[in-house]
DNA sequence: ACATATTTTTAGATAAGACTAAAAATATAA
DNA sequence: TTATATTTTTAGTCTTATCTAAAAATATGT
């Protein structure tokens, strides 16, 4: 069993392989969860310990399978909560992160199974995020950022690489939601903005924006 | 903000509190908790230096207003989530406390508020206890021991005071639920066994189940 | 009421998980 | 390739919540 801390450092160790092929550095966690890099070399020996880490000093770390699985069904049990938190309390996309980082400590594999159940096994959070099967393994899709679309090209918007409040509500101001079909009019050569169409509607779209949007081309 | 420790020091507290009318002994809360009475005297100081308990040394403590209304939400919490686990995700009743004990911990008002109304406002749990409102009100009703009725009187099943899942089960191979109309036929007196009427079919009961079982007399 | 028993508190220790400061290893650049 | 910069680890400290053992206060029984 895995202690609230433990678990925070296997799910941002798990985010951070999915990013990198390489193994995963002191500095890159402790940056990611706001603690100082003595603290993570710490919690790195007791994990390796534990057998979810594979490391030698100075060189990063690995997820073992093990480890992988662990991290797996953490994320898995956040993107399921935040799905019941908007699907059925009627939160909006913005508001689940935080409650969700407190809800997927809950132990109880029948909880879990009971609420996929419940939720219509769900295979995507409200972000767009694949939620991990009972395994641990992650259905990724085929998808690129709106800002690597060429002119007149066209997709479905399925996801965003910030899921910071302030940008899914500057999205929610925008009318831009998932499921919505965005096609590129024009791009503009000196800022790297577009001019994009969505439902009818023109917008333009500044560089930083279509960065953190995920489109599936069609 | 409380962390997990004080909040369920604060919780145990707030029981014993509904069964006494005494201030709670250091001794009390510790075997309730499974700790030292030096644990709970530590703790003691630190909830009084947070001004949810009345403490002088040697002679317990008390709830202030304060405390009494953290306390009462937590409870709260603890009871929604039990009829979620029950009413949506096919819980049995036997089955909800462990994991509402994790549950009661989450830190979200909106979350609660959303749950209450999601379940439709209930205001029993699974085991037919009170849900204290949003201000950690507590609407108790009548009710009375099934051993405390005499030959011939008869009520409705409300509630449980043992909620092992030992007795859950039991009462549930019986066949004895809450809401379900209870007579007794006889009282024997060697043993302080009952027999009873429930749903046309004649039942002994002990006295040590008579003694667990809540009746709103009728 | 006084000796004994019980309860409660104090004092000091431990483990987890964070920290700071300094040392050691590795990476980079002239 | 050697000096410098960066990263990582080690060593030691702090806080929280627990513990044991002993001291102090309160309660009980004859």
């Amino acid at each position: 069993m895995f202690t609230l801390s433990e678990e925070n450092y296997l799910k941002t160790i798990y985010h951070l392989s999915l990013e990198t092929s390489n193994g995963i550095s002191t500095n890159a966690i402790s940056n990611q969860l706001q603690t100082k890099a003595s603290s993570v070399t710490d919690m790195i020996k007791k994990l390796s310990d534990k057998k979810v880490l594979a490391y030698k000093k100075y060189k990063g770390v690995t997820l073992t399978g093990f480890g992988k699985k662990t991290a797996a069904n953490i994320v898995r049990k956040h993107r399921l909560w935040e799905v019941f938190l908007v699907e059925k309390l009627n939160f909006s996309w913005d508001e689940v992160h935080d409650v969700a980082e407190q809800l997927e400590h809950i132990k109880s594999p029948k909880l879990i199974h009971q609420l996929d159940s419940f939720l219509g096994f769900p295979t995507h959070d409200p972000h767009g995020d694949p939620i991990p099967d009972a395994d641990g393994n992650l259905k990724t899709i085929e998808k690129s950022l709106l800002s690597t679309l060429l002119k007149n090209e066209c997709g479905i918007c399925v996801g965003v690489n910030d899921s910071s409040s302030e940008f899914l509500q500057f999205l929610d101001k925008k009318g831009i939601k998932l499921g919505k079909k965005i096609t590129v009019l024009d791009k503009e050569e000196f800022d790297n903005s577009l001019s994009i169409l969505i439902e009818n509607k023109k917008l333009s779209i500044s560089n930083k924006i279509a960065n953190n949007l995920y489109i599936q081309k069609s």
